[in-house]
Parts: C-alpha cells; sequence; structure tokens
DNA sequence: ATATATTGTGGGTAGTTGTGGGTAATAATC
DNA sequence: GATTATTACCCACAACTACCCACAATATAT
C-alpha cells in the first residue's frame, strides 16, 4: 500500500472497553513510521473529542514549545493549556492504547466510539456528539469556506 | 517508550502528605536522564506554584543567567529573584521529594496538589489557585494565545 | 470452498506505582 | 551532655497498569 505514511483517513467503529482501552484500526497502525515506536501522544482536542498524535508528530509541536520564554505569562498559560492533558501511550500486542479517565470524562465516551482518521491526527468521538457538532458546524455560512479557499486547494 | 528526555507532560492529581512529600509521577522519572543522578531543583514559580526542573536543565539556565550583565539593575533584580529560593532534591525510594515549608505556604498547598508537565519543567499547584490563575489568563491574552495556537498547533 | 493469517474484544496475572507510617541518623536547642 | 526536633531511609500494602493469553470474527490466500 503506497499511502502517505503517518497520515490517516476513514471512518471507523470501535468499543470501548472496560479497562478504557480501545484498539488503533490496523489501516492507521500499518502507515506508522517505525520511529514512532508503536507510540503516541494522546490529548483533549480542540473539539470535545479525543486527539492522537504519532509521537514523531507530537514532538514537533514540542520542539516550537520549548522555545518559549516562560518569562511571559502568555507563553507559560499557553504552554500549560497545550501540554497539561498529553500524555504519551504505547499500543499493545493487540493493537489498543489506554484512554485515561480524564479524557474519557471530557469527550464523554460511552462503550461505542468513532475513529476518525484527520490527516496528521486521529480523533475518537462519542458518535451522538459528533452528530450534533456536525449539524452545527453546517450553519457555518459558507463564507467561511471562501477564506479557506485562499489557504487550500481541494 | 521514544519520549523526549526530560521532558514532561500531563496533568496529574497527587497528595502531599504530613511530611510534606509528592510523589513524582513514574512517567516523569521515567524520562529522567540517568545524568541528573535523580535529582530536580525546586524554586518558586512566576506563577503562585512551585517550580521544579531537572537538575541538568537547571544548570543550563544557570550558565545563560551568568551571561546576563550585572550592570543592569534589571539584571541583577531577576537573578537574586530566580536564585534565591532554589535548591536541589533527590526523589527517595518512592520516587517522592521532599518539598520545603516555605514554597508549599508561597504555593498555598494543601493536601490535594496537581502536577503538571510543562515541557522542560514541572509545576506543582493547588487546584484552586490553577482554576482561577487559567480563567483569568484566558480572558486577559486571547489574542495573543490565538495567534500562538495557530503558528504551533498542528 | 477451505485453509491460513490477521484483526478486534474480553479477561487474568504479575509487576509497578502511590501512600502511609516507622525507625535510625543527624542536627538543633537547652 | 541530654533532650528534642528534623531529616533521611526503610518497610508494608492497596490500587493500578502493563503484559500476556484466549477466542471469535473478518479478511486473505490457496
Amino acid at each position: 500500500m503506497t499511502l502517505n505514511q503517518n497520515t490517516f483517513t476513514g471512518e471507523y467503529s470501535y468499543a470501548l472497553d472496560a479497562k478504557g482501552r480501545v484498539n488503533i484500526p490496523a489501516k492507521f497502525r500499518n502507515v506508522l513510521t517505525a520511529d514512532n515506536d508503536q507510540s503516541f501522544v494522546i490529548t483533549r482536542g480542540m473539539d470535545p473529542c479525543v486527539w492522537v498524535y504519532p509521537i514523531i508528530v507530537w514532538q514537533s509541536i514540542e520542539d516550537e514549545l520549548r522555545k518559549l520564554s516562560s518569562l511571559s505569562q502568555v507563553n507559560r498559560s499557553f504552554v500549560r493549556s497545550t501540554v497539561r492533558y498529553a500524555s504519551s501511550v504505547q499500543y499493545d500486542k493487540q493493537g489498543r492504547i489506554a484512554v485515561s479517565s480524564n479524557l474519557i470524562q471530557y469527550a464523554d465516551l460511552g462503550k461505542e466510539v468513532l475513529i476518525l482518521g484527520m490527516v496528521n491526527k486521529i480523533e475518537i468521538w462519542n458518535p451522538d456528539i459528533l452528530d450534533s457538532v456536525d449539524k452545527q458546524s453546517q450553519k457555518i455560512d459558507s463564507s467561511q469556506f471562501d477564506e479557506l479557499a485562499n489557504q487550500i486547494i481541494l
């Protein structure tokens, strides 16, 4: 398969078990480069969902944060809010990662979860919440998409 | 796991015991390089919290301080306030460090504390104070905050 | 169509981690 | 020098996590 490395697309339905574990879809694991050491960084998403980055991708974020001096108040609160809920996880022999109860609560995850590929990261959603967020964002008026047109070619 | 060395992320709830000891989260201890000799430098944070640096990281800060000319009044008082409350601690067999009563007072720590990874250092907070500081700073600098987010968050 | 490999899900077990308390060594005070 | 306070070091235990195995469902190959 010649898909881009560390790049994820598609939607998958999976189970979050009693121990707080979810499977990472095999298709996602197979495009993970070896230097990730089968590991991700899992954190709060900007939407009410969980974000999962390949560790290599996350490290580039960390490197940027490291450059910010803690003398500045804004810098401090930005670093804090960015890394506060982030932690690294390695998937087990069965391909599952553990989701902390903190994140399960934040994204209001139940037994059934939706896993979305989002190009450079993965999102884990409660299906109902994704639905309502989706409907809401359809109301966003098309002028905002016009703005995006300047930045990306589809 | 291939996380960056001497780099900390995530939020953890821990207990400060009657003897003034707190556990350093295992995840943090495990990314500490051996040359730190299981030791940190603990000092006052710029926010009302306690800062905990790996000794190796702290040494590089000292190197920077050394470069600041003492001709400037601002420099002098900055160096003074930075170094004044700093002291080194080694964690015990159970992974705990002792927090001096001076610092406990400064950060107003009770039995329950929050430990935050802040990339190159660790913060120890009273949860209530973190809450209010967090809310306040989000009001004040939201525009600068967004700017940083646009540059750094992937 | 059948056999083989891969993938998703559940659960058990051994080791690790967090927390409290105890005892000995050291320092401080009278 | 004796007494008290403080600190460093050790042990115990409950809770949790990482790791392993089992098995059913799905996909792939023969």
